[in-house]
DNA sequence: CACGTTCTGATGCACTTGCATCGTATCGCA
DNA sequence: TGCGATACGATGCAAGTGCATCAGAACGTG
């Protein structure tokens, strides 16, 4: 067995690549040269990882999407500490909208994507697959709430949690697109969350 | 005088094959020969109609927002028997969503230009001033709700644009992904400005 | 230390791209 | 009807694309 390769490891380090330049110039600037010398890597090597640039980009989409689902989960994991349902909606959505400035290559090569998933089938399979788990989540955290009391009862937890996903989305949209500071966008949700609150002061 | 050509409506045409390209497969599909197949012109009308292939996609975008703003405006100016102004503020959003079938190539095109915006310091430009305006006509309708006593006193016009706004936005988005039929997106978007009115039952 | 397998990266290739060029067709006007 | 300006569309061109190829380096194993 000769010379062996951490190939997950080259992957990832490519998908960073691939999401790196998305950022900076769009995704028709993406080509398997700028990606190669982007990740310092050799064509050869990025040929060797993926078969085609759909395969590559098709991953790198997956990465985000990986990425942001599990940053949401491990927030609600690792509350340890029991926190305020409401605070956790609160946090877990404002992770979610992708608004700080650290997200902010996500939210651009995500919204790359959105924009050429009906152009693809795999990708919108992936979009299609992520929202549904996101949406999942954000529902569970408002029948969370409304279980401790924190959250009106009479609300529709699918309803709000979609209202709430495509809010989320807007704002993405419209802090990128230099609409909005990410801390005004922060605040338009949190009053949109407030609601939905039996006590709009338990806000986290 | 030689033979003179209407340069505007061919403009509006190459715009009009730009945006069914876009929409058919991805912005990075469109090339200066298939857009000239697509409006059914030679490519050396094209160049001579456009300086660059970047001064076309902008006309195209701009052609874009026109039509959408246009439609929003025209929809406000032509209520002579005065409408309810919560019916007002429900269709104009509605329309704004591109939620229709057949505003579906539009909202493709609008979303492509979005992803890119950040790449383009004059479509970043033109999506700031078409949201901009977007966002004065709504806050106009709900402060002249107000005024009929049909929207809510205490909320600030200002906010409730935005999040309408940002709402819209993510309605679109999650349609075009696939996840919401435009029928259960306008059902949450009217649930949403339910929200607002004094009497809900107003809707239009 | 060789052997054989795996990986590498440079190069080739067919193709497409945006843009420039230019002879020709087309029209308004004298 | 002929002139001259204008628009046309085919073609050329250099650059860049994704992908295939392949000689050789790099490495674990006998």
């Amino acid at each position: 067995m000769p010379r062996q390769v951490d190939y997950e490891e080259r992957r990832r380090r490519i998908a960073e690549a691939v999401c790196t330049l998305i950022a900076r110039s769009g995704m028709e600037a993406v080509s398997l040269r700028d990606v190669a010398a982007q990740a310092d890597v050799s064509m050869g090597a990025v040929q060797r990882c993926f078969r085609t640039k759909e395969d590559m980009l098709l991953f790198a989409l997956k990465h985000v999407s990986q990425h942001v689902s599990e940053r949401a989960n491990q927030r609600i994991a690792a509350t340890h500490t029991p926190q305020a349902a409401a605070t956790l909606l609160s946090h877990t959505l404002a992770e979610l909208a992708l608004l700080d400035e650290a997200s902010k290559t996500q939210a651009h090569v995500w919204l790359a994507f959105v924009a050429h998933a009906p152009a693809s089938e795999k990708l919108a399979a992936v979009l299609h697959d992520t929202y549904a788990e996101l949406h999942r989540l954000i529902a569970w955290l408002i029948r969370y709430g409304q279980d401790t009391q924190e959250v009106l009862q009479g609300l529709d937890a699918e309803h709000e949690a979609h209202t709430l996903l495509a809010l989320a989305d807007g704002l993405t949209v419209h802090v990128l697109a230099g609409q909005h500071t990410p801390a005004t966008a922060l605040a338009l949700l949190q009053r949109h969350i407030d609601v939905l609150l039996t006590n709009p002061s338990d806000r986290g």
